[in-house]
DNA sequence: TATCAAAATAAAAACGTTTAACACGATTTG
DNA sequence: CAAATCGTGTTAAACGTTTTTATTTTGATA
């Protein structure tokens, strides 16, 4: 038996293959009456679309491609972990629609870059969803010129306007020194992304003002930029931690460089909240199992995940990018005082 | 200017398009000469393949369907987050094919079943990669009857033969089991994972013949199972260290619920090297920055993954399932002594 | 009842590819 | 030397859909 066909339908009906079609898609140019036959046939053959039909006749796909950079297998660092439940939660906001995540693993950024303009020059999706945005992205200005539909997570800072989902780095930093300071701290680390990334632009640039707010002054030597391994949060505090005058407070990008912070202050024999503390962003809750559990920022990765499958499905449908942008500001978990007794 | 296609060629080099078409593809029905003139008007023009044409009249979809079982949204536990590097290696391995990995995201196992059973019967895929086996999966039923090419991220325990990738968790539990006993331990805990799952057969069947081997009772007590988060370690660690003979050893079945049973040590007071260890298994390298750092057999997941990619092109060749099989032992990384001072 | 516009349906072409069937000259074979 | 075979290319059909254009049907009006 083969798998049933617009023209079994006709067939079964008496109708032509074009009558049929229309009336599957609701075309007006078709009578209810006949829809109805139209559509109990199909009930009755069990009839299901076939994609690569209308794919070659549209000209669509009926794809929406992740750019998932991740590190190379050499690497055996934990890293982009959270990328499991970016995916998965863009799959889940696709599911009632006809389109599919189509997974595109690059190693880095210049690949990224080749992958995108393949992806838009030779149509392999309809839809494009990125990560990493830098502070002036290629990407997007390539997608934004040839008017490919795309949405980022992450903002940019010297590109036209776009579609995209964030967390508030902005918000959380000033917060989170704020919250620091007025705990006493004066000496306050910030554990920071690569350099080039447009979210370590925005921290940095938070931490500053808000340092100067809190009247403390900016030490460049507090701030170290990095992939965001366990291994860059570790060495972070290995180094800071030989100052003279050493950092009482760390806040690290998110949960891997933390957990490797810990791991630097097991090598110092420091104790937490006794010779500093260590704040952090957090996707995943994981931090709660820290030995102590520390303060985080905790978003929750579903939430902007799910933003970015509604996005990129209404982008497709050509809402202009300018309505659909998103800052989500991550909910403070305080599970630590965060003061530390100064040495006599 | 359209997309330059074979009928492009065609035009530009005075042949044929069905000459053209077995030109590209190096049928031997075409003469060198012949296929270096396509080739070079195909260059020239710039003509890439275009695969809707392709997949309408083979059929074939180049789509590898990776099922990704991760829990709902609601969750917010650190769970299944080695999907993001088991993907990135997949993707990687059907690089230069014309493949492409497309996600399907589901919440449950029964909705795998369903989502499986589409894909077979409306073709959505090519192949199947699919994982967290079961003893007696219905899914490879499914699968088997309909012929469809797949494998698996795990063994199967009653089901015919068919193509897998696992790590050797027989070997390693006996191995593990072995070590510690050597060491002194005499009650040691098994934290593992959900119960229906084949490798926790597996894990458990390796657990007893090695306590068996070493002379040591078995003891149901000391055996936990469960989803793998760090939840679930910790409240195994609390349950167990409240007997009053606890175990001086946790087996973890991964990283996750390594570090959620450090939160139970914590939790207890418990300090790692005298009142008990926690060996794990670990795919991330993550363990290495515990506070301290624990003694694990580490299996990189891009070799797993690498080989899932590769098996499943091969499959899809038609390559008979038996020659597709891999049990991978994991190295054993001593970072600990792992002995404890027997209490006075 | 004849006419005509509007509504509903049908016919046909097109998207880009593969492949079975065929054609035709050159070469081998009995 | 005629017949069969081989090598190389062409023709034409097919995959399942959408959509433009053409045709028929319907219902209203004169």
């Amino acid at each position: 038996m083969q798998r049933p066909t617009i023209k079994t339908i006709a067939q079964e009906t008496g109708l032509s293959i074009a009558t049929v079609s229309k009336a599957l898609k609701h075309s007006p140019q078709v009578r209810p009456e006949t829809r109805a036959i139209v559509v109990a046939a199909a009930e009755r053959v069990g009839y299901e679309l076939n994609m690569h039909g209308v794919q070659l006749r549209t000209g669509k796909t009926y794809q929406v491609a992740a750019i998932m950079t991740a590190p190379g297998p050499k690497q055996k660092e934990w890293e982009g972990v959270e990328y499991a439940q970016l995916l998965s939660g863009i799959s889940w906001a696709l599911e009632e629609s006809p389109y599919r995540v189509s997974l595109y693993a690059v190693r880095s950024f210049e690949e990224s870059v080749a992958v995108i303009r393949q992806i838009v020059s030779l149509k392999k999706a309809d839809g494009i969803i990125v990560s990493g945005t830098r502070a002036d992205d290629p990407r997007v200005r390539l997608m934004q010129e040839a008017d490919f539909p795309f949405v980022t997570y992450g903002t940019t800072i010297h590109n036209d306007p776009h579609a995209f989902v964030d967390a508030d780095n902005e918000q959380m930093i000033r917060h989170s020194v704020a919250r620091l300071a007025e705990r006493g701290h004066r000496r306050i680390a910030l554990v920071n992304p690569q350099p080039e990334l447009s979210y370590s632009i925005t921290r940095l640039d938070a931490y500053r003002r808000a340092l100067e707010v809190a009247g403390l002054p900016f030490d460049p030597a507090l701030v170290s930029h990095g992939r965001l391994t366990p291994a860059f949060g570790r060495e972070s505090v290995l180094a800071m931690s030989d100052f003279t005058d050493p950092p009482t407070a760390y806040i690290c990008a998110n949960e891997a460089s933390a957990l490797g912070a810990f791991s630097g202050f097991h090598a110092r024999g420091l104790v937490h909240g006794r010779d500093a503390v260590i704040n952090a962003t957090d996707d995943l809750n994981v931090s709660q199992y820290f030995a102590p559990p520390i303060t985080t920022y905790f978003l929750p990765i579903h939430e902007p995940s799910e933003l970015l499958g509604s996005y990129i499905l209404r982008r497709m449908e050509g809402e202009p990018p300018e309505a659909l942008q998103a800052l989500i500001m991550p909910k403070l978990i305080e599970r630590s005082d965060d003061r530390v007794t100064p040495k006599a």
